[in-house]
RNA sequence: GCCCAUGUAGCUCAGUCGGUAGAGCACCUGCAUGGUAAGCAGGCGGUCACCAGUUCGAAUCUGGUCGUGGGCUCCA
């Protein structure tokens, strides 16, 4: 018989052969897996006659799927060993590596990590094969009741279909899909990263399970790789960074997720901002700026209040009831609505920095990416149905004008629509869904974009089209969001006269570029590691005097520079003059300008780079010169692309 | 909010079996005047997160509160 393989055409195989056996023959020494006419297939699969066989590696997302999905059953098969009470929830492969969560009498802690990649490793040693069974649901049934594992019954009856596969790993079986890795001897290398606690089904109702997340990989090489580049995510934390740079604070005494910004933090906010506000302008928005409180029947008017009034902090005054906005959408509409507006005078572009006041659960917190009060680079276009596309372009090119500036080269859209099975959750006609969804995706691709569809991820009052971005370590993060919105005119009444002199509503399309500043700032640090291009440092130089003797000239070097705008220190300590170059490379300078005898003598600065070390020297004018050119093109520095 | 871990000097951390605390860096003082990633010496600095409890005695044991971290959930 025939089967055709990817990659080499038709073969002739032997009827009866499995797939291993003919991926082996065949040359394809690192198929763990295999596509059979596109469904997913053990190796030990028998392919048919006139088949399609597309042979995976572990270089296919599906290979490392399947790969870190088997190592999840090799360590559950380690945990029943050790812990015989405990319950198998689930245990699938994710972006990154693999998990299986446990319900257990005593819940797993870190310490119990290492017994367990041990017990793993004896298992490893006695190779053994991934068998599939197929059952009815009955015998399924009875087979897990029998082994103790209630969760996986539950699971079982949410399950349709009438033949149920399993696999047996040794001793340890599982409910499983599959496909597996033929045996245990495909897994090379493997490491156990951290446990936490998971409820069951991702329900706050249901029981806590203990999870353990692991990453495998095929070879040693590969697992340190990748235990390097989390070293390197942990090296970049923005909270690290932020304490050596003396960027910005979060103080107990302040309260959680309140986020104290020190000068040096802030003058780089005010450098974005700065930013933000000339673009904005330049792009035919108007700015404007609304209270940190507001009357709660704003909120109750917006609809907010009813739903979100537990995420909002409230305070009374003189009996009045106020509210910390959490969002500036009201107050732009009440702009808007301070007078008649004619179709003529759209569309309307309202921008604010908009400080806001959340009050997200305690364990969401994290640094400045989960914050309780920040500040949205917020906007509110109000436009006719027929100016959507052209608005929603604008939105996309500005988002990436302003993204690429920061240097981030890597992106990709997202387009959130409803849940197609559950309509009735969303604000707005049917109608108006279509047509918003219709001009996002339109403008999307005009632009040149084809934005990943996420069903079911629309907020309830419309659909929105999301920009994340990709960081230098290949991590996703939020950035642009552009929303429309149904609820908010309708509730409001907001409303344009049109050509006809009819009063219609107004279409409003919120959305923010960089998300919030604090998250952005995140983003920006993690991104580059504190090693900011030269535009946004917050030094740009800092001057050193070789010695106490060359004080004067290295402080008059430093005030040239300050009264040329740009952002220098002066280190006149009583040091060495390793000991200030070494702090100045830990605070991450860019530039650091060493004057002594000679470039005192003729007006020269000796320059050093950050990372790079000394490159020589120039008259200060040259210097000067250089550094303001550099600070205008927003240039990210050629070094750090490398890293 | 929930599970687990955790909280000692400004920072990073040590502190054994319960006997009221230690290092490095930073800071201050002095010596050294040093040319491209930490010169030497001395000094200052702690209500051991907070509140109760057990104990002759608590950084240490117990309970609670708050904070932080890893997750779950949430993100209008």
């Amino acid at each position: 018989m025939t089967i055709i393989v990817k990659d080499i055409g038709t073969v002739d195989v032997e009827k009866g052969k499995d797939l291993l056996s003919i991926a082996y023959e065949l040359g394809f020494k690192d198929a763990l897996s295999a596509l059979v006419n596109a469904q997913p297939k053990d190796l030990s699969h028998i392919p048919q006659d006139g088949d399609a066989v597309e042979f995976i590696t572990f270089k296919h997302g599906l290979g490392k799927e399947i790969y870190w999905h088997s190592t999840a059953h090799l360590m559950a098969y380690a945990v029943k060993n050790l812990h015989p009470d405990a319950i198998l929830g689930i245990g699938p492969a994710t972006d990154d590596g693999f998990y299986y969560d446990f319900l257990i009498d005593k819940p797993l802690s870190d310490d119990d990590l290492a017994g367990i990649e041990e017990e793993m490793r004896r298992i490893l040693d006695e190779d053994h094969r991934f068998k599939r069974v197929e059952l009815s649901k009955d015998e399924m049934r009875e087979l897990l009741t029998e082994r103790g594992e209630t969760l996986k019954v539950e699971l079982l009856n949410d399950i349709e279909d009438e033949v149920i596969s399993g696999y047996w790993l040794g001793e340890f079986f599982d409910l499983c899909r599959g496909p597996h890795l033929p045996s245990t001897s495909y897994i090379g290398a493997f490491k156990l990263l951290s446990v936490a606690g998971a409820y069951w089904r991702g329900d706050e109702e249901r029981p806590m399970l203990s999870r353990i997340y692991g990453i495998s990989f095929p070879t040693v090489e590969e697992l340190e790789r990748h235990l390097k580049l989390l070293e390197e995510a942990k090296r970049r934390d923005h909270r690290l960074i932020g304490r050596q740079m003396d960027l910005f604070s979060i103080e107990e005494k302040v309260g959680s997720g309140l986020v104290l910004w020190h000068p040096k933090g802030a003058v780089i906010l005010d450098i974005i901002q700065r930013f933000w506000t000339d673009e904005h302008i330049k792009h035919g928005y108007q700015i404007v700026q609304t209270p940190h409180i507001m009357r709660d029947m704003l909120f109750k008017t917006s609809g907010h209040y009813d739903f979100y009034i537990d995420n909002m902090y409230t305070l009374n005054v003189e009996g009045t009831e106020y509210v910390l906005k959490p969002m500036n959408c009201p107050a732009h509409f009440l702009i808007y609505m301070s007078e008649i507006r004619s179709y003529r005078d759209l569309p309307i572009r309202y921008a604010e920095m908009g400080t806001v006041y959340r009050r997200e659960r305690s364990g969401t917190l994290h640094g400045l990416l989960r914050v309780r009060g920040f500040t949205i680079d917020d906007a509110h276009i109000f436009c006719t149905p027929e100016q959507i596309t052209e608005e929603v372009k604008k939105c996309l090119k500005f988002s990436v004008f302003f993204i690429e500036t920061f240097g981030f080269t890597d992106y990709h859209f997202e387009l959130s629509v409803r849940d197609p099975l559950n309509k009735d959750k969303y604000a707005g006609s049917d109608e108006e869904w279509e047509r918003a969804e219709e001009a996002l995706l339109k403008a999307a691709r005009e632009v040149g974009f084809e934005p990943v569809r996420m069903e079911g991820e629309a907020v309830f009052y419309g659909p929105k089209l999301d920009l994340k971005l990709h960081d230098a370590l290949g991590r996703i993060w939020q950035a642009t969001t552009i929303q429309f919105d149904f609820n908010l005119p309708a509730r409001f009444g907001a409303v344009y006269v049109d050509t006809d002199g009819e009063r219609k509503e107004v279409v409003v399309i919120h959305r923010a570029l960089l998300g919030s500043m604090e998250r952005f700032m995140g983003t920006l640090i993690e991104h580059y590691g504190g090693d900011f291009p030269l535009w946004i440092a917050p030094v740009q130089a800092r001057v050193l005097s070789v010695s106490d003797k060359f004080i004067k000239y290295a402080r008059k070097v430093h005030d040239i520079l300050k009264g040329d705008g740009i952002r220098s220190e002066l280190d006149d300590r009583d040091a060495r003059l390793q000991q200030k170059i070494r702090d100045a490379e830990v605070m991450k300078v860019p530039y650091m300008l060493i004057v002594g005898e000679k470039e005192e003598k003729e007006g020269l600065v000796s320059v050093r780079v950050r990372k790079r070390g000394n490159i020589g020297t120039v008259h200060l004018n040259e210097f000067i010169d250089n550094i303001k050119s550099e600070i205008e093109s927003k240039s990210t520095p050629s070094m750090l692309k490398k890293e």
